[in-house]
DNA sequence: CCTGATACCTAGAACTACTATGCATCGAGC
DNA sequence: GCTCGATGCATAGTAGTTCTAGGTATCAGG
């Protein structure tokens, strides 16, 4: 039940991104949500998290400030910035393109038995 | 019209093998098949391909040839072992896994307006 | 006082991927 | 017969990133 590093690396920004769109949150509590969603599939560490909120924030995607909550600890907030929204929706149109690109390919794997050559083959 | 060169990396494993899984094919074919299925997204290169061919080679998840048919030239034929076909119903399990992960963060961005707190806070 | 949970951060090793380049054949155009 | 573009495969080495491992600090509970 693990996840390849590769689309644990592909969906951090989207998913990071995706879950500050709902509201402002902190780097434990992303860290809890996203174990949490994906029913424990991603397993997140900290040290993926803390370095990607650094570079969102760098590249102008998200910005952030301490809070310390009455009786809590101290915890640095992140918002999602209007350039954030714009990347976001930018990363869900990348993998609505990748993931039609693969049902086409898983889909031909169960139904077609007789392979047509390709346009560039034919041609 | 880029894609990321994360969400490449991840699809380009399951991407092979699919299309390995409907028959037989070659480096080249691969290439250009990939090419026109992403309708020119995901754009890839050779120097991405024949690593990766190998890989899965060395992994024992494809198995390969040299044909040179008539009036051809010489290719290099790989074809999906038993290993491959259970390697790929891994991907795509994990591939289903991380859009519902995604896609339950991006449902919630357009239709949830008042935030509930999440169990592990509440509890 | 000690442990585990909360909460954040980073240096540097370990790994990987991409660029650039090389080789070779064939058909088409001139 | 020469050259160019397409076909077809391959890899060295750099340039880059990522993950491990460790560090700091507070608080609650035993």
């Amino acid at each position: 039940m693990h996840i390849t590093k590769d689309l644990v690396a592909a969906s951090a920004t989207p998913l990071v991104l995706g879950i500050l769109a709902e509201g402002e949150s902190y780097g434990y509590a992303i860290l809890k949500q996203v174990n949490e969603l994906s029913g424990g599939q991603l397993e997140w560490t900290d040290g993926l998290l803390y370095p990607l909120l650094h570079r969102l924030e760098r590249l102008g995607h998200v910005e952030a400030d301490w809070q310390t909550p009455p009786g809590g600890r101290r915890r640095k907030y992140y918002r999602i910035t209007d350039q954030g929204r714009a990347e976001l929706a930018e990363q869900r149109r990348q993998w609505a393109a990748v993931v039609d690109t693969l049902r086409s390919v898983w889909s031909a794997t169960q139904s077609i038995t007789s392979i047509t050559a390709p346009a560039w083959e034919a041609g």
